[in-house]
Parts: structure tokens; C-alpha cells; sequence
DNA sequence: TGAATTTCAGACGTAGCGTCTTTATTATGG
DNA sequence: CCATAATAAAGACGCTACGTCTGAAATTCA
């Protein structure tokens, strides 16, 4: 099977949403955020969501500061693309058009959606020429 | 963790793709397009990724046919419908005009894509009116 | 009926995920 | 300077899913 870049999984995910929210935290900041009761074994989950988040090089670690604190080092819009990527690569060859032509054939655009879109296009061909 | 709808894989949507592109299909011929070699095993294998994709509905298996026969259940477009949905509901907060805005600031967008789009556009509004 | 094919049920190894426990390290108040 | 609390680090655990494979029952056809 092809070995993808690991995906950012449910609960690695809730982690970099509270970080998107506010950097740095410290695991403890993260533990209040997420927990109701924050002991011991929630403090060691959030830690270890962060190792691996840190190996997949999504966050950053300031190890000089005590205790360390965390900062996010890919934002929500970089998981985005790879997302949609992702999914293009899977189910439209890899092109991303098809992708946007579904999106906007679905219902769920208002006509100030559509609006500011053709604000976005006009944006694109203004520069290209 | 939240209990979503099952996700399909890639061993399983590299069989939604044969049946995509040729229905409906045995399993014998589905293996014959995936594997180079058909043994027993392939053959087992492919049929229990039938098993599991049409417990998830998305292939529907006809009994009354010897060999049995297979056929999708849900299109390429419905899968991206979820997909996109998907990754709306994880990053966008649920609403999918940030991936389209998303999509259209990319690069890969020919002048013939927005044109196109903008004729997408333009279809819609005047359904509206 | 015998042989070949297909179906069915179940097992296996691997891997990732979320969680938890234990031990070492660091900072801080008395 | 020591005792205590907080944090870091390392590793184990149970669970689930995935892809694969094996063995036995069912079905068709010559």
C-alpha cells in the first residue's frame, strides 16, 4: 500500500485547534481546554498527542521555557490543502477542478457565497493579465 | 471519540473504481484487473473487501446470479459529496465555502477553469431569479 | 458423480490510536 | 538546602481496523 504522509488524526486534531486559538500553550493549558478534570493521566494523553504531532512536524516545542510551551507549526489552512489534495488524488486523478465544479454544483451557496466568489475569479484574471 | 460513518479505504476504493468503470462485475473479474497473479487468495481477498463494502452500503450484490454479481451503490460524486463534507466538518467548522475559496486562491486553475466556473456561477443565479 | 469454481466463516499479523502508569527531572516555598 | 509539587520522558496496554490468507461448504457443469 502506498505509505502517505500520516494524517493528523480526531484528537491530534481538537489539539491543534486549541493551539490555533492561542500560542504557545503549555500541556496544561491544553488539558484545561480539552478535559473536564484535568489529573495526571489526561496531562500524559495531551503530552503524548504533542510528541507525535511534533514528529509529524505539525507543532513546535520550546524546550528553553519551563514549562515547555507549544506553538503550532503548520496552520489550518496548510491541512486544508493537503486534504483536498488528498482527495483529489483519490477519487479525481489528482485534479483538483473537478473538486470545485462539485462544491459549487451543491447546494449549500448562498447568493452572497456566489458573489464573493466571482469577486475571487475576477481577482484571478485581473492579475493574470 | 465520535463515532463516524465509516470511512472507505484504499484497497476497498481501488475496487469501487473497477466497478465504477465496468458494471456489473464478479469477482473473479475484479481480481483479474487488480492482481497479476490470480490465486485463491487474491481471490479471497477481493471478496472480503466486497463483504465489508457492502455492509458499509456502498455496493449492492446481486444472489441470483452464479457467479454473484457486484455493483456500486454510491457514485464518485457521492463520495466526494462526504469527503468534502468531511473535511468541512473537521476544519472549516462545517461550512464548505472556505474550501471553495480555499480551492479557487490555489494555483492550479487554468483561465479556462474560471471560465467555466464563472459559467457555473452564472447558471446559478439565473435559476434563482 | 467428480472436478472446478465460488462462497462463506474465521483466523492471523501488523499498525495506529487513545489512554494510562511509572520513573526521572525540574522548579519552588519553607 | 531540602521537601514537595509539577512536569517531562518512556513505555506498556487494550482496542480497532486493515489487508491478507486458510479451510471448509455450496454450487455449477461436464
Amino acid at each position: 500500500m502506498a505509505r502517505r504522509a500520516k494524517d493528523i488524526t480526531d484528537a491530534e486534531l481538537s489539539i491543534m485547534h486549541v493551539l490555533w486559538e492561542s500560542e504557545p500553550c503549555t500541556v496544561r493549558q491544553i488539558t484545561e481546554e480539552l478535559y473536564e478534570e484535568r489529573g495526571a493521566s489526561q496531562n500524559a494523553t495531551v503530552q503524548k498527542l504533542l510528541d507525535r504531532l511534533e514528529q509529524k512536524d505539525c507543532v513546535q516545542r520550546d524546550r528553553s521555557t519551563w514549562p515547555h510551551t507549544y506553538a503550532s507549526s503548520v496552520d489550518r489552512s496548510d491541512i486544508i490543502t493537503k486534504q483536498l489534495q488528498d482527495t483529489a488524488d483519490k477519487l479525481c486523478d489528482g485534479s483538483l477542478t473537478p473538486l470545485l465544479t462539485h462544491l459549487i454544483k451543491g447546494k449549500g451557496l448562498s447568493s452572497k457565497d456566489r458573489k464573493s466568489l466571482r469577486g475571487l475569479l475576477d481577482d484571478l484574471d485581473g492579475k493574470k493579465k
